[in-house]
DNA sequence: TCCGGCAA
DNA sequence: TTGCCGGAT
C-alpha cells in the first residue's frame, strides 16, 4: 500500500549540491520542517525548546539548524506554507478563531461534497503543524529574509506547480513522491539528510515508461496513494502493465471488476490541484541575523549554545555569498 | 519512513 | 512480484 511504490518507476539520480548553485526551489514546508522537528524533539533536551509557559517550539531549533544547507550551497528556498493554517493577526485570539471556524467549515463542506478523504488529510497535516509552530516559523524566516507563499490547500501541490510554471522557481523540495504525480518538473529529495540530495525528473519517468501525465497518475492510484489503498495484487509492475494495456484507470477497473472510491475527484486532486499564482517572491536575500537570534533565544528562550551554529554557519555562508559576487 | 528478508 | 514483518533511524 504505498506511496514508495512510485519510486520504482521514478527516474531518480542523486546530484550534487554544488550543482544547484543559484537555483530556487520550493520547499513543501510541512514536509521538511517535520522532519526537523522530529529530529530536534529526539535528540534535544525538552527544555532546551520549552518556554517557562510550556510552548514548545522545537521548529525554531529545526530551522536555524536546516537552513545553513540551503545558504552555503547558494540553493534558495522558497518555504511553501499548507493552507488551512491560521496567519498571525493584530488580534491574535480572534484571528484564531476565525481561522478555526472558516477551517471547520471547509471540512463541513469538504464532507457535504463526497469529499472525506481531502478532509482527512488536510485534517491530519493541521494537527502536525500547529498555529504556534506556523507563526513562529513564519516570523523566524521573515527576519532571516526567506520567500514565503501561502498554499491556498496543499503546500505540495503548490510548490509542484510553482516548479512547473514560475521561470523563478526550479525545484520542488520535498520527499513525497506524490511531487511525480502533481507533475512538478523536477523534484528535489532528501534536503534535510547529511549527503547529497536526490533529483526526481517527471519528464524522463513519463518517457521511460511511455506514459501520459494522466496515466502515471492511474497507475499511483492503482498502487495506492495518501488518498485512497490501491487495489490488491497490484505494484507498480502490475499497475503499470495494466494501464499499458487498459489505457486509463476507467479501462483497469472495469477489466479488473475493481471500483476506487472518489477516483475521478483523487485524479483531480493530482491534474487539476487547488493552487495559486497570486504570490510576490523577493530572491534577494538579506538577513537580519541579530534580529532573529534575538527572536529565538530571547522572545522564546531557547538555549543559545544550542543554536550558536547554526546561526554562525548562516552568518559565514551570507558573507561567502556576498564575496563571491566579486569574484 | 526506509530497507532487507521471506512466504506465497 | 506482491505484501508483510522486523529493525534501524
Amino acid at each position: 500500500m504505498g506511496n514508495a511504490d512510485l519510486r520504482q518507476l521514478a527516474v531518480i539520480e542523486e546530484v550534487p549540491f554544488d550543482e544547484l548553485e543559484g537555483d530556487v526551489v520550493a520547499v513543501d514546508a510541512h514536509n521538511w520542517l517535520y522532519k526537523y522537528l522530529t529530529t530536534t524533539v529526539q535528540w534535544t533536551s525538552d527544555d532546551v525548546y520549552t518556554t517557562g509557559d510550556g510552548i514548545e517550539v522545537a521548529n525554531l531549533v529545526g530551522i536555524v539548524q536546516g537552513l545553513p544547507k540551503f545558504f552555503e550551497h547558494d540553493l534558495t528556498p522558497v518555504f511553501v506554507w499548507d493552507g488551512g493554517v491560521t496567519e498571525l493577526k493584530d488580534d491574535e485570539v480572534e484571528a484564531r478563531r476565525e481561522q478555526r471556524e472558516r477551517y471547520e467549515e471547509q471540512l463541513e463542506e469538504a464532507r457535504e461534497a463526497g469529499e472525506a478523504i481531502e478532509a482527512a488529510r488536510l485534517e491530519a497535516r493541521t494537527q502536525r503543524l500547529t498555529e504556534t509552530i506556523h507563526e513562529t516559523s513564519r516570523e523566524l524566516l521573515n527576519l532571516l529574509d526567506v520567500p514565503q507563499v501561502e498554499a491556498p490547500a496543499e503546500g505540495e501541490a503548490q510548490a509542484a506547480h510553482m516548479a512547473r510554471v514560475d521561470d523563478d522557481v526550479d525545484y520542488a523540495g520535498s520527499d513525497d513522491y506524490d511531487c511525480l504525480l502533481l507533475g512538478s518538473p523536477v523534484t528535489l529529495r532528501q534536503l534535510t539528510s547529511k549527503g547529497d540530495p536526490e533529483r526526481m525528473d517527471f519528464q524522463a519517468t513519463l518517457e521511460k515508461h511511455d506514459l501520459t501525465w494522466e496515466q502515471l497518475v492511474d497507475v499511483g492510484i492503482l498502487c495506492g496513494t495518501d488518498f485512497n489503498e490501491g487495489i490488491t495484487g497490484f505494484g507498480p509492475k502490475t499497475a503499470l502493465k495494466a494501464i499499458r494495456e487498459h489505457g486509463d484507470l476507467w479501462g483497469v477497473l472495469d477489466a479488473e471488476g475493481e471500483h476506487v472510491e472518489y477516483a475521478d475527484r483523487i485524479r483531480e486532486l493530482f491534474l487539476n490541484p487547488d493552487v495559486t499564482d497570486d504570490y510576490d517572491l523577493d530572491l534577494d536575500s538579506s538577513p537580519d541575523i541579530d534580529a532573529a537570534r534575538e527572536y529565538v533565544i530571547e522572545e522564546w528562550e531557547v538555549a543559545a549554545d544550542e543554536l550558536e551554529r547554526g546561526f554562525a554557519r548562516i552568518e559565514d555562508s551570507v558573507v561567502q555569498t556576498g564575496l563571491d559576487q566579486w569574484t
